[in-house]
RNA sequence: GGAGAAAUGGCAGAGCGGUUGAAUGCACCGGUCUUGAAAACCGGCAUACCGAGAGGUAUCGGGGGUUCGAAUCCCUCUUUCUCCGCCA
């Protein structure tokens, strides 16, 4: 969430910034610098009672301590009255900040000033596109046509043993899977990630902490006997780690990675979208997750955004990379890059990599924070990025190398599968 | 899952109803001394919020309660340790 001390200092930036969501909050902007003016207002009378009430207290330790039992009991009358005002103002300071934090929880993250203005992924900005259409000599197979042909994925056997987007990945499709993690891992670690396998079910807090929580627990799996979530992401384990941490110093750049499965209900989505892999409820990804100091936090997403290039352009695909404009940007976000792959046969992009920057936004309520030269406390910067998901990478490998001789994996993964077709 | 014990500042560890936000030691930072270092000595050293400041308020695992007053008493949850059971 968006840090109130910067609310009452820069109203009208964000105000103005947030339209480049398309989505107009000055209400709820407005309605949060009442909140907040009101709450002072109780609070600071709160405070003051309190202070009265605990000089109350301590005298009256003194009159016990001196023996003057009659002198006491007249001061702890006097406190009765100051228990019933107490009690009211702390229960209307408990209302506003229920207030506030309720109105800050529904205004998103403020788009930095590159982000272009749009509502939906038609407004999104085309920042680069590299590699070619492949053009094939017969039929282009989709993927799971392919996945058939050659045994690589039974999606009934998931339908049968759990429901649908629930695979089964069978034979050189197992081991592609398994392939494909191995190398996306070691690419980060040779890029100076360092390697976690998080748990996959989090606790309530952890939902908080990276936003699922409150607003979209319906998009998480939930294990209601523990009140645990299964993760729809890595981010989720990975960035709560540094939940209220507050690091030492001004010299650090975190960069960390782990490999999941990630588990999302995906609840709503329908037709072509869910055919084969494009779209699954459960699937692996490599995720790289930094935390860095403001001043560092661009040439960090630079980098990340030339990792996901490097991984795509040595699996030898044809991508594009996108600028989200503010109303295709996720709630926490600040900025995002997508990347999406081409799929000859779907003939469609595919979002394989979502990389973004959240500024502040997350480290507010993760309490996420260093230490500055002068002892002061400040929120770190957040980002974090896929490296990267394997359903639709996996899709686009076998849609876009198919041969009439049988499908061709790319040089660099031939040491991690063993195998140089699949055929 | 059953029985018992415990949770205090970066760490260790006092305090068990009244000027205790918390003794003491270690670590850390600054200073004196020293050619330099060590030692010794002096000083500093939690977080958040409100306030221009002085200062105020809250926090001793989390939440709730008793009390004029709670780190200290009660309830509850969580976690850790020991023993038993189960188990990859």
């Amino acid at each position: 969430m968006l840090e109130i001390t910067r609310i009452r200092a820069e109203k009208d930036a964000i105000i103005e910034g947030l339209k480049k969501r398309a989505v107009d909050y000055s209400k709820e902007i407005e309605a949060i610098i009442a909140a907040d003016e009101q709450w002072r207002v109780v609070k600071t009378e709160l405070e003051s009672i309190q202070a009265e009430s605990n000089q109350i207290s301590k005298e009256i330790g003194l009159l016990f301590k001196q023996g003057k039992v009659a002198e006491a009991n007249k001061a702890k009358e006097r406190t009765t009255v100051l228990k019933e005002k107490e009690q009211v103002l702390r229960e209307s300071v408990a209302e506003w900040e229920h207030k506030i934090t309720d109105f800050l929880y529904q205004v998103p993250n403020v788009p930095i000033s590159i982000v272009p203005a749009g509502k939906s992924e038609a407004d999104n900005e085309v920042v680069e596109e590299v590699g070619f259409k492949v053009t094939f000599t017969g039929e282009a197979l989709p993927h799971w046509e392919l996945a058939d042909k050659y045994n690589l994925i039974d999606f009934e056997m998931g339908v049968k043993v759990t429901g649908a987007g629930f695979p089964f990945y069978t034979g050189k499709g197992a081991k592609l899977q398994r392939a494909l993690i191995n190398y996306f891992l070691n690419e980060a670690e040779k890029a100076g990630y360092e390697e976690f396998m998080p748990p996959l079910l989090v606790n309530e807090d952890s939902g908080i902490g990276t936003g699922q929580l409150p607003d979209k627990e319906g998009q998480m799996y939930h294990a209601t006997v523990d009140n645990l979530y299964l993760i729809p992401t890595a981010e989720v384990p990975l960035t709560n780690m540094y939940r209220d941490v507050i690091l030492p110093n001004e010299d650090f750049s975190i960069k960390i990675t782990g490999y999941t499965p990630c588990f999302r209900r995906e609840a709503g989505s329908y037709g072509k979208d869910v055919r084969g892999l494009n779209r699954l409820h459960q699937f692996d990804k490599v995720e790289i997750v930094r935390v860095e100091h403001p001043k560092n936090s661009i040439a960090a997403l630079d980098e990340m955004v030339q990792h996901v290039k490097n991984l795509l352009e040595s699996l030898g695909l044809h991508y594009r990379i996108l600028r989200l404009c503010g109303g295709d940007m996720g709630f926490t976000s600040a900025i995002t890059y997508d990347f999406e792959v081409y799929s000859a046969a779907q003939e469609r992009w595919l979002e394989v990599s979502s990389v973004s920057l959240f500024e502040t936004f997350q480290a507010n309520r993760l309490k996420l924070r260093f230490k500055t030269e002068s002892r002061k406390t400040q929120l770190c910067h957040t980002l974090n990025g896929s490296a990267l998901a394997l359903p639709r990478i996996v899709a686009a490998l076998l849609e876009n190398h198919q041969t009439p001789e049988g499908i061709k994996i790319p040089a660099c993964l031939v040491p991690y599968t063993g195998f140089e077709w699949i055929k």
